[in-house]
RNA sequence: GACCCCUUCGUCUAUCGGUUAGGACUCAAGAUUUUCAUUCUUGCAAGAGGGGUUCGACUCCCCUAGGGGUCGCCA
């Protein structure tokens, strides 16, 4: 067998979404698994649609994931150029070739002569396909209008009787009739190709093994074996993954809600998390196994073990991994991914045995990366009390919690967990208090709030003199 | 509408003819003896329906239903 070479082809109409980076995952994964190389293309050929930084954007996500084509626009590569808006003559040329083997001709229908006739055509509830009537026309008709600057199309000319059949690596063998395919417009008016005829030859030019596509692409695949048999040349493995859905079952789009990438990394989700969980998105290992590393994924990965059906995309569980994540991941590298958003909010996180003191206590409790900060505010500066604990706090039981412990950590230096513990514990007994009545005052003095971490974590983190501080403070309350 | 694809707990899925149909998320209850989380335990919850094939079907075949995709000079 080849070397595996796949492509992720995406047209650079706006930033990288969930279902293309499925694709851009699956296409890495495949290609990794088995030794070989993933391509990036860009299919600019719609010019009407191009957004300007667009390949910036999609080049920014990728990196920002870590995940690393082989070729492609900037790395370069032996099958460039990686721009389909810069192989115009290469699509010309073999548009030229099906001209010649008579299985592309010229059209001049206009955009409303083709809306009148598909209408038409449906109204009879026929199926809307070009009528061919510009396949009457005589050579020197054509020359005639194509020398007077008219413009015009490159139509596919598709078999009349023939059933094409497909065999995908995940659907297995699909069979459909010509019937119910058109012929196909390949260059249009303005030049340019369409995804039918750039893709193809792209496809076979720079040696593509494997088309790895969504699904939406099925229904035109016979136009493209067709195509692959008009040039002579043998068609790539088909490979079409199962659609992801919103939660009411139709095609996660663009459109509904947001499903950027960028968006969701802004939003406080891992690079890992959200990896782990689109990979999961259609694919499932051999075990009951849910958390894999990126690495573990290429390992792992293969197409047998990609599902049929399309898959909803389901945020609580895309939460729940990325608190995984949060919680599991070295923290360190936590940290620092982190430390730009401290910044930001202005906090003084200088103090680095602190600030990893902070982290390991936030990272239980958050699920998202933006969750930190707001949690981590009460251990950098004071914070306002709610008017329900601030009289919480003024009254005589408060005072004597308050009181209690004031003077047991004043005698400490630097107390480890076990005897902060121990302290705090004896205070129930030595007050004969119990619960919220006594570690309400602590929380609400120490933290600010009535629900916080445990109290020997916050005295850790803000260490003796501060906690004296706020306690003492408390008490003039 | 036509064609194509798909169909196991609400969601993501395991099962490649023989299982008490398993795991995860969500939700509920309990424990971790302050709270919020975390963590742990337990629980709720599924083979769309109908025919076949077979000793035996979630698994293979057919029909029906439902969902999705495609039907552009968009990809």
């Amino acid at each position: 067998m080849n070397k595996v070479r796949v492509r992720f082809a995406p047209s650079p109409t706006g930033f990288l979404h969930i279902g293309g980076l499925r694709t851009a995952l699956y296409d890495y994964l495949y290609a990794r698994h088995y030794g070989g190389t993933v391509i990036l293309r860009i299919e600019d050929t719609d010019q009407n649609r191009l957004v300007t930084g667009a390949v910036e954007n999609l080049l920014n996500s990728f990196h920002k994931l870590g995940m690393e084509f082989d070729e492609g626009p900037l790395l370069g590569g032996d099958y460039g150029p990686y721009f389909q808006s810069q192989r115009l003559e290469t699509y010309h040329k073999y548009a030229q070739e099906l001209i010649e083997k008579g299985v592309a001709y010229p059209c001049f229908c206009s955009a409303e002569t083709l809306d009148e006739m598909r209408k038409d055509l449906q109204d009879k509830k026929l199926f809307p396909k070009y009528d061919r009537r510009c396949l009457q026309l005589s050579k020197a008709e054509i020359d005639k209008r194509i020398a007077s600057g008219e413009k015009h199309v490159l139509r596919l000319k598709m078999p009349d009787e023939r059933t094409f059949i497909i065999n995908d690596e995940i659907r297995g063998q699909i069979e459909i009739d010509t019937h119910q395919l058109d012929d196909q417009v390949i260059i249009k008016s303005d030049g340019f190709p369409t995804y039918h005829l750039a893709a193809v030859v792209d496809d076979h030019l720079m040696e593509i093994t494997h088309v790895i596509r969504g699904e939406e692409w099925l229904s035109s695949t016979p136009k493209h074996i067709f195509l692959y048999e008009c040039f002579g040349w043998t068609a790539p493995k088909w490979v079409h993954l199962p659609l992801i859905l919103n939660p009411d079952r139709s095609k996660l789009s663009k459109r509904m809600n947001d499903v950027s990438v960028d968006s969701y990394l802004e939003k406080g989700y891992l690079k890992e998390a959200l990896l782990n969980f689109v990979a999961l998105l259609g694919w499932h290992g051999a075990d009951d196994r849910e958390l894999y590393t990126l690495e573990e994924l290429c390992s792992e990965f293969t197409l047998e073990r990609v599902s049929k059906a399309g898959a909803v995309f389901d945020l609580a569980k895309l939460d729940w991994m990325n608190g995984q994540y949060i919680r599991n991941l070295p923290l360190d590298y936590l940290a620092d991914i982190v430390k730009p958003q401290y910044l930001n909010a202005g906090l003084d996180i200088s103090d680095e045995v602190k600030y990893h003191k902070v982290i390991e206590v936030v990272r239980s409790r958050a699920t998202l990366l933006t969750d930190f900060v707001p949690c981590s505010e009460r251990y950098y500066k004071e914070l306002d009390i709610e008017i329900k604990d601030m009289e919480l706090l003024r009254t005589e039981t408060s005072k004597g919690v308050l009181s209690w412990i004031l003077p047991h950590l004043q005698a400490m230096s630097n107390p480890d967990a076990e005897t902060l513990k121990n302290l705090i514990n004896n205070g129930t007994e030595a007050l004969a208090l119990k619960g919220k009545l006594y570690y309400t005052p602590l929380n609400i003095a120490l933290s600010y709030s009535s629900s916080c971490p445990e109290l020997h974590n916050i005295i850790e983190i803000l260490g003796i003199p501060e906690t004296l501080k706020r306690l003492h403070k408390a008490l003039t309350f």
